[in-house]
DNA sequence: TAGATTGTTAATCGATTAACAATC
DNA sequence: TAGATTGTTAATCGATTAACAATC
């Protein structure tokens, strides 16, 4: 049964199911269940199979499930199956790591444009990408209808770039500045990634101890 | 009334409350309420309330919360209080990024060291750290007493790495590599930062659109 | 004092887990 | 066929929201 809902906790898990079945694959599993998947990845059998119930019917009774199968089912879920253009603004250590390292092309993604301010970086080379002056934004974008924008500069600029970069025509932002953007439009996607947000996390847990832990003092 | 087990939602929730009451503060707002925090954030004053009451008192009836102690009170129940040294495996742009870049001290760490293996890397400095093989690492965790980690370094080489991290006394781990670590201790704390997690997060809602979004052909 | 807002208890809502008939 | 495992419905559990007495 498709539900009409779907929860963001649910969403969040596909990304890992992901994860883990390409594990499998790799080791050259190719088929597996909800039991076995469970086990592997500390979660329930049966919120696995509700969470894919959200979608559709992807398995046999008896048999469980295949596991290319699988994967090309939830990729295609998450969306990775069309082509997205992206640029990324901010092309210090951080931009230059995720241009770089990132895999964008494996989840539909395609980087067209990187953007900075400094004069000291504008021009050059990063991968195969040129570094543009922030001034070419706006144009860039809508001449070649990029979706996506990558956020790696300071925050301080971020709600400034943001508000530029949706009126160009960016439906999405991903956005590693250490600030909650503030934006109108109701249709624009974003997605955060606050790095402080999870080191305090982390700190937490270091200070408090995992799963209310308890604390034995001999 | 304080709760004996506090829900992971709560516990991620605090670090965004102490951002937004940074917020106030920095606009020299002195006092604060749980609806007026709440419709700055998009959440209930209940669930703020509720939130708060996990840990104690915070604020008063009538008046509500002063900002600056409210700011110290959560800081303190994240453990950012006390200084947690920390070293770092890999640093190429990544790596780089977050050592000149990210305000540890803000959070109570403090960097203690930056590893690599590649010699084109070791023996430059970033920021005022130098690099350092990573043959050196156990000793000098032993050492420094070191308690944290953060990995920055390639996926492939993530769990050997935090194995020989945990025998060396390293008790939180930063976890930026794409895979989830399998570690057998319990009382060790990881906390991931996944980048394609997050990246396929903003994919799904840009593909199925947000909250249940209807969709309309004309 | 009157108004505001807390902390907490109770009510609601949603998410996870368990159970099981269907069936490969 | 018998065993396994699905998809789904029902039961449980937990988290969020609402309500309200206490009180600044």
């Amino acid at each position: 049964m498709r539900k009409t809902k779907i929860s963001h906790n649910v969403i969040l898990r596909l990304p890992r199911y992901l994860r883990y079945l390409e594990e499998l694959r790799n080791r050259g599993v190719v088929r597996t269940s909800s039991g076995e998947l469970g086990r592997l990845m500390g979660v329930t059998p049966s919120q696995i199979r509700q969470d894919l119930s959200c979608y559709g019917e992807f398995g046999q009774q008896g048999y469980g499930y295949n596991v290319e199968m699988l994967m090309n089912a939830i990729s295609d879920i998450l969306g990775t199956t069309r082509e997205r253009k992206a640029v990324i603004i901010g092309a210090g250590n951080l931009g230059r790591a995720i241009i770089g390292k990132f895999p964008f092309e494996q989840y539909g993604f395609r980087l067209t444009g990187a953007y900075d301010l400094a004069d000291s970086i504008i021009g050059t080379e990063i991968a195969d990408l040129t570094v543009r002056h922030i001034d070419r934004l706006e144009e860039d974008i809508r001449e070649t209808r990029t979706e996506v924008a990558v956020l790696t500069m300071s925050s301080a600029s971020a709600n400034a770039i943001a508000g530029r970069l949706i009126d160009a025509g960016v439906r999405g932002i991903w956005n590693f500045t250490n600030v909650d953007l503030t934006i109108s439009s109701p249709s624009v996607v974003v997605e955060n990634l606050h790095f402080s947000d999870s080191l305090l996390t982390l700190s937490y847990y270091m200070t408090h101890g995992k799963s209310g832990e308890q604390r034995t003092d001999d």
